[in-house]
DNA sequence: CGTGAAGTTGAGTATGCTCAACGGTGGTGG
DNA sequence: CCACCACCGTTGAGCATACTCAACTTCACG
């Protein structure tokens, strides 16, 4: 799946080498209907080409770091980013996990308020604030866009804080596979089995445990018969209705 | 503090009942500069007061239920709201407390995801969503506003899940304590000492503790000598460079 | 096939929870 | 006006969930 998608990022990027033609690079982007760039016309996506930049990452790279210049905003395309705020003796809380179509950089301050860093092999298009930012006064339905997306990313975190806050690790465990596997099929891929891209620290970090208990709480839920653990971080889910009674502490 | 602004908000409502004239009731608004509202000239501030209502609240009064229809928006304007979630068995997550200024009831979907209350008696600006929208449309100026806004609370809420998932009670109950501070601060407000009008309940739910180790916490930063616990819930902070290490696990 | 990272499992522990009791306070009704 | 009651906050004792530290296994990769 990562391998397809970086060929047809390559794809794109070769588009991006012709001379101007009636369709932008854009036009072919496979997650345009769950991104900001959603619902733009022809004319519009040819806008947004134009100042936007295809970036690969490896797994592993660094997107940016919390404190730096927020001089860019990304739309993940391809792979799995993961975001995450550090506190000084190194604990650190992942914030979210991105997949295609999700956006990343927005910043009130001047500042990143959160690192961002590749799972996986990614795909982004990069935007510069600067250029982004006299585009989105032209385009209101493109800033109402991002508005929703916002929104929805806030309803997300409320989410996740009555996860964090109030959760057993068995619970947590439950909601964060019954999420990955909403999500997924949101971007029209399987929903069970449910690929993990993820190592079980990362796991640890997003739902405030230890990879420990990660591990303890997976072998549970396995011995239960409510998942099965494939190779490859495939994690098929028999008893998802069981699994939704779990994650609501029933 | 309360009374002085209840007392604003009926003059506000006075002049609603004037004919109209050059200046808006919004004109008047104390907290306009830290609204949706800030930077808005006459005319535009004219159109937001034809589509707004002010409404009062008494303490505990609810604004809104999770799940209901989303049909309004609100700005505080006096008084301190608590948004919530629940778990199916009772137990609650607040994700946040608003001040004057504060913008609430954004829902990407028709539903609230979230409850709203009021934890002092309280006055907010209703808006309806329907009459919101289209004005937001000529006004981009406002919905960027609009965005800035719900960025803050974005990072507001990755704060937030880094204290529920990586912090001990002492360092969420010292965070806690110094957010309230620079928030009244950032209202005009003394931010020491700092008046805190939830209860002990409500901490808790807040910050994923216990009442009793809400409670346990204080004592032991009291016996610290870190803060001065004074009645009616103002809370002061001799040791304000502590707390802040506190906070941060130093 | 060897090496190092990631994952799993086990034993013991600690942080924060549960259950319980008690003091203070504010609102209510006799 | 005062007695009563409910609620809030505080404190204590015991306990459970998830953490820490450690060993071992599995897996990916050279």
């Amino acid at each position: 799946m990562q391998r397809l998608d970086i060929k047809s990022a390559l794809t794109r990027r070769e588009a991006a080498k012709k001379p101007p033609e009636d369709k932008s690079p854009c036009s072919a982007c496979s997650v345009r209907h769950l991104t900001v760039c959603a619902a733009l016309d022809e004319s519009e996506l040819a806008e947004v080409s134009a100042i936007s930049k295809t970036i690969e990452l490896a797994a592993g790279g660094p997107l940016f770091d919390e404190g730096e210049k927020a001089s860019n905003l990304y739309n993940v395309t391809a792979g799995t980013i993961k975001i995450y705020k550090l506190l000084s003796d190194g604990r650190r809380q992942v914030t979210g996990f991105l997949f295609p179509g999700d956006f990343v950089g927005l910043a009130n301050e001047s500042l990143y308020a959160y690192s961002a860093e590749a799972v996986t092999v990614c795909t982004v298009c990069r935007f510069s604030r600067r250029e982004l930012e006299p585009l989105l006064d032209r385009h209101p339905k493109m800033e109402r866009r991002l508005l929703g997306m916002a929104s929805h990313e806030l309803a997300a975190a409320q989410e996740q804080m009555l996860l964090l806050g109030r959760k057993t690790a068995k619970e947590k465990i439950a909601s964060f596979l019954l999420s990955l596997s909403q999500r997924a099929q949101d971007r029209g891929q399987s929903g069970n089995p449910v690929t993990l891209a993820m190592s079980r620290t990362d796991i640890g970090d997003f739902l405030g445990l230890t990879t420990e208990t990660v591990s303890r709480t997976f072998t549970h839920l396995r011995s239960a018969g409510v998942i099965v653990l494939h190779p490859g971080g495939k994690v098929e889910i028999p008893g998802i209705n069981r699994l939704r009674e779990i994650s609501e502490g029933l």
